[in-house]
DNA sequence: CTTGTTTAATAAGCATGCTTATAATATATG
DNA sequence: CATATATTATAAGCATGCTTATTAAACAAG
């Protein structure tokens, strides 16, 4: 049955998502950023030198694993801390020269990972696959408090 | 078009199953394995007492993460390690007591973390996630060499 | 101005993954 | 038998996440 698929699914996504970091990993390595720098990179692209509690609530993460990241990628020349303008405790976190060279280029790897990943995936399938995840995600992220909303057939052990 | 949703695969698959994970462990802390512990016990379970290498090649994980996560469960009573019948270099990882008899009810919650994940995600929609991700995984599995030959069915190593 | 609260970043320490290296044992070969 | 190679588990050290606690600055209220 389709139950014992569904016993599955924390396995399959949990090793799809490592599948695709390794892979990612391997092919940008030459680039020396790891796939969580790649992640911190793109959201400090396209928001224009965030704060880093910014970046913490962008990226669902905590405060101090930012601050972690970040330590490493000003250490390898990717992002740079600026003081704000005019709040004292705050840090803009600034793409450096480097970042934006490299920006299209490991863009463009994540690209080809993604279509590698997909292969044998017919459109229908990436449509589908895209709607469950992105439904997936917003159940979890929404109920942080609700247990078991409308139609849920729960099973016991089996 | 859909290529911006292509662009996104890899965050959504890593924000799902790093919430998929989150909810586990919020829900199953009371018995106080972590998820990386379930994954663990759930192959020691179906195996019948594997040792520690036959546990890495399951878990596509390396050699010495499974013997730290072994570590830890053995001082929380979940698991021994048993010497082997006739070669002693090897472990063999049995469960105990306390493991078999919380089986089932982590087992349960595990299935009601999927089911609260899954819902509003229809038959057909879940039948094409499982596939796509069954499909990745191989694709990401089994061409550790190749780098992106059109549309690859290959099914080199296992 | 002083006191108290909130916010931004960091520190300390743990869990889980990794890579690279080592020790002990098995096995194969001269 | 002796030596070379495999395999099993572990050690050391790093990256990335977490929780809990701390510091510095901003802000609000008396």
């Amino acid at each position: 049955m389709k139950k014992t698929a569904i016993d599955q699914l924390g396995f399959l996504i949990h090793d799809t998502g490592r599948l695709l970091r390794r892979h990612f990993e391997k092919r940008g390595q030459e680039y020396g950023l790891s796939s969580a720098q790649w992640r911190l990179l793109v959201r400090v692209v396209r928001e224009q030198n965030p704060t880093q509690a910014r970046l913490a609530e962008l990226m669902e993460i905590e405060p101090i694993s930012v601050s972690r990241l970040i330590d490493r990628m000003e250490q390898g020349g990717w992002v740079r801390r600026c003081a704000h303008e005019t709040d004292r405790r705050v840090n803009r976190v600034v793409p450096t020269d480097k970042s934006l060279s490299a920006y299209s280029a490991i863009k463009a790897v994540a690209a080809d990972v993604y279509e590698e990943a997909m292969a044998g995936v017919d459109e229908d399938m990436r449509a589908a696959l895209i709607s469950a995840l992105t439904l997936m995600v917003g159940n979890l992220s929404s109920d942080e408090t609700a247990t078991t909303p409308p139609n849920v057939e729960q099973q016991a052990a089996s």
